[in-house]
DNA sequence: GCGCAAACTTGACCTGGATCAAACGCCGAC
DNA sequence: GTCGGCGTTTGATCCAGGTCAAGTTTGCGC
């Protein structure tokens, strides 16, 4: 029993972190758990963390212990090569999981860092862990989140392995539209909030590539893009782009 | 216990699939943990499953219910994009865990397809989940192995989005190499057990490109071809080549 | 052991995207 | 408001790797 000095203060905190009361429960780690077992969830993630614009969460190296789930803002995740090419390896928006890479080694292997200015839930892996033995749900939702990285990376590779940089850009404004859907948000008018580099980094592309596919799209009546503001108008085309050589 | 009828062919097999006697141990699943520990692990895998060169363990769409780990053998995981593109997305010899991908959706994502005769333990997945959370050691385990799947797939989006075919090339020789001799094979001289295509579409290569890079590399006494036997010459130069543009 | 198909090598040519270069527009600092 | 710098757009040129085409080697089925 906390003495009653601490208790107002740690109730707030409690209520500020709790996931019962997070709007992206549905997509977050508390997918399919009880009230109850979301409590004991709730239970070891008291900390958030905040990322302003350009900070980083971690950083490639240090020690792993802990995944961020994201509350609120948007991430980039990236490696760099010692010759000093970095390379994006993912986006990251509300709901999603940060960090996964680090648990193999016990250290990270990629800088998480901020596109705007954000915040993160702190879950403590090693707590995690425990908790998953005791709640099979966590546990099996766990792993599905995992193997959905897994599967992600793999759309990943298809698109760096055997796209044309047209289906990559289309393949990639379709993943976002849907991705913002899924969140409440307009799946037709979006702003980016990475640079045509970070696109193209992502995407194995290089900036001037990504600019002048945009304008084609822009030409063709697809989309229409101004800056970081785009709106798609023919998403069904677009989808169509994915996966369909050109004639 | 069991019927002394059953019991003779019953403990054959187990024998014969037991992790603890299985000269990959080193390797797979059972990492870390005691005897005892490896003991509950075997009852959990007691079927084998042969695949002659050319046939699957699974494909794409079928339900998941299991993880293998290949016993023996070698195989290439793939994904086919709806224009009949087919893009491969690892390759996998003994002691690595086929499936992961499955667990997300409960379904398979992905072929499994063996490059020769090969065999594989069928971990029942539910089981596993079951045993994982009364056995930490094996818990742990099992997250880095996913872990380390996304990790790998980190460094194939960083060669695909950022590398020249040499380098491609290069890092998938050494990664090779380094394999082989993690299970006790000379980690300069060895058979690959894919065409030219495969390495390619890994890659992100077409296979006239894969075979020029490999008569390029023999040119320069990198390495000795011979259509599928390889001999590794210059290691430190080949690791060189990896994360070094030409000046 | 023969024949055939699949896998591989090599050459000639072509092209998508990289590279280099210049100008423009937006946004934050003062 | 205006100044400066970063991010972006657009144009001109280049080249790594793709494409197409032949020829060669290998290994498997009969």
């Amino acid at each position: 029993m906390t003495g009653s000095m601490a208790a107002q203060p740690l109730s707030l905190e409690r209520l500020r972190t709790a996931c019962s009361t997070c709007g992206l429960k549905e997509l977050c780690l508390p997918v399919g758990l009880s009230g109850q077992e979301m409590d004991r969830l709730d239970d070891l993630i008291h900390v958030r963390r905040t990322a302003k614009k350009g900070q980083s969460i971690y950083r490639a190296g240090e020690p792993f212990d802990a995944l961020y789930a994201v509350r609120s803002g948007f991430f980039k995740s990236s490696i760099l090569s010692e010759d000093g090419r970095d390379q994006v390896t993912g986006f990251y928006m509300g709901g999603e999981l940060l960090g996964m890479d680090g648990i193999g080694t016990e250290q990270h292997t990629c800088d998480a860092v901020a596109l705007e200015d954000s915040e993160v839930c702190v879950i403590p892996f090693g707590r995690l862990e425990d908790l998953s033995r005791q709640v099979p749900a966590l546990q099996s939702h766990f792993h599905k989140v995992m193997s959905r990285e897994i599967v992600r990376d793999h759309g990943v590779m298809m698109l760096l392995g055997s796209m044309r940089a047209e289906e990559r850009l289309a393949a990639f404004l379709v993943n976002l539209s849907q991705r913002f859907v899924a969140r409440g948000y307009s799946p037709s008018e979006f702003y980016l909030r990475m640079t045509r580099e970070e696109i193209g980094s992502y995407l194995g592309l290089k900036l001037e590539t990504v600019s002048r596919v945009f304008s084609k799209f822009q030409d063709e009546g697809l989309i229409s893009v101004q800056q970081k503001h785009v709106r798609i108008i023919d998403i069904p085309r677009l989808k169509h782009l994915v996966g369909h050589r050109p004639c």
